[in-house]
DNA sequence: TTAACTTTGTGTAGATAGTACACCAACAAA
DNA sequence: TTTGTTGGTGTACTATCTACACAAAGTTAA
């Protein structure tokens, strides 16, 4: 293992969302620094996933990386989402004291650029155990205390994937190889807080000529069992018309 | 005038766009050396407009300080379109030959936070007189020489600003206070490179009621003077539908 | 084996928005 | 008064959006 030269005044943050076919997660770490001798807890609280990138490696390998070490996964839907550099975004009194007690070399000042990752879910979960890695519902991020400014970087993330899934097909990024229209139903009503009427939500996939329906279906569920479909990327670019709607 | 310390491995490249009615232009600044001796022209490019952060100042702070050295003007569109941290992105030869000839003390790596700014035309032109800085239509920018990783950051930005466009009514930024219903049209179709037809685009403005029509019309035309309109801002915030519009 | 439960999957009618298309009106200049 | 130029309007057709209710296909429990 080479060791590599971080660069200090330069960082890489992940906002990595997830879906459990119920609602919209997001994957947080969880910061502890205790009193040496009283062991009392100074700071609990929780970061996004980030670091400082090496001298040798460019912006979006450095998301990578760090999506990879925590998650395991690789080929991640990963897109940056902004660029922030308040003076004052990691010099809060804990920040201070953390960034003291790690002690790893990082500026005062530091620039990070924020990275939107979608991973499905149903890959996961295995490579978190034993680390202090847990997902989060999104609705939960409120009430959480969180370091430096990644409360904000969390918000801005949001608003950019609810932006882009209104107008590029990457919500199917949350989803396995194979789902149902419900499924994908609740993923767009849990991105964007909305709910849609069934029969017209349909009526607008069967227009997706690149959602296709599999001969599969589930099978052991108490209930008439699903069609699965699934997202092809070779049709969506194909078909994709280049529609202009302006904003009334 | 406070010396500011740069910050030498970090800067900010603006994107300033202007319409002069007829088509989109490019704002950028000459970048010349010649050989001491000799005389001869060793670089004769254009690069856009940027330069490092301050050690004391944020990137928003940073992208307008630098608007505003090159135009003069305040309180213009400035918006983030990217971060760009390739290796190799200030390496090329000539790249290198001019970083060593000014000196100025810019670390090899560099990440720019790339700004996109839409200024009206109307309101600049004059304070740029005697400086090596020139409007360029953006049709012209892809046969010219381009410094460092400016001509992949333009053709970023000019996608951003397409994007953009059909979402969010920043085209108005282009405008002066006070257009015509043919200046916006043939603004839009300068941004998106296509045509629309006239009576359907009127329809489509006749619906923004946030495009409000004033009792003055043109003077001195050699044609049916066409009537001014104005944006409202106010009244786009107001009367916003927040549509969801998958795309198809 | 039947009933209860749960989720899937379908159609229609009215309203709204998108598209294609041609001609007269108002002004300045010659 | 004629010419040249741009401004400004309406209609018929198609496509998309919206609101809304019920039968079908499975499992589970009685």
């Amino acid at each position: 293992m080479i060791a590599h030269k971080i660069v200090p005044n330069i960082s890489v943050d992940c906002v990595i969302f997830g879906f459990d076919f119920e609602k919209l997660n997001v994957l947080l770490v969880e910061r502890e620094m205790k009193d040496e001798k009283t062991g009392e807890v100074l700071i609990r609280d929780h970061t996004l996933a980030g670091y400082h990138i090496f001298e040798d490696e460019d912006l979006d390998s450095a998301a990578a990386r760090i999506l990879k070490g925590l998650t395991g996964l690789d080929n991640i839907f990963l897109e940056q989402f902004g660029a922030f550099g308040q003076l004052d975004r990691v010099s809060g009194p804990k920040d201070k004291m953390w960034l003291d007690y790690i002690n790893k070399g990082f500026a005062d000042r530091v620039v990070t650029v924020g990275y939107l990752a979608l991973i499905d879910n149903t890959k996961v979960t295995l490579t978190l155990k034993d680390r202090n890695v847990a997902w989060f519902p999104v609705s939960m991020v409120s009430d959480m205390e969180m370091a430096f400014d990644h409360k904000y970087l969390f918000y801005t993330a949001m608003e950019a994937l609810q932006r882009k899934v209104k107008v590029e097909p990457i919500a199917f990024e949350l989803l396995p190889d194979y789902f149902t229209i419900s499924q994908l139903q609740k993923l767009y009503e849990a991105l964007l807080g909305t709910s849609f009427d069934k029969r017209n939500f349909r009526k607008k996939v069967a227009q997706m000529h690149y959602v296709i329906p599999l001969r599969k279906k589930q099978q052991g569920v108490p209930h008439k069992p699903a069609q699965f479909y699934l997202f092809s990327r070779e049709v969506y670019d194909k078909t994709r018309k280049g529609r202009i709607s302006f904003i009334i």
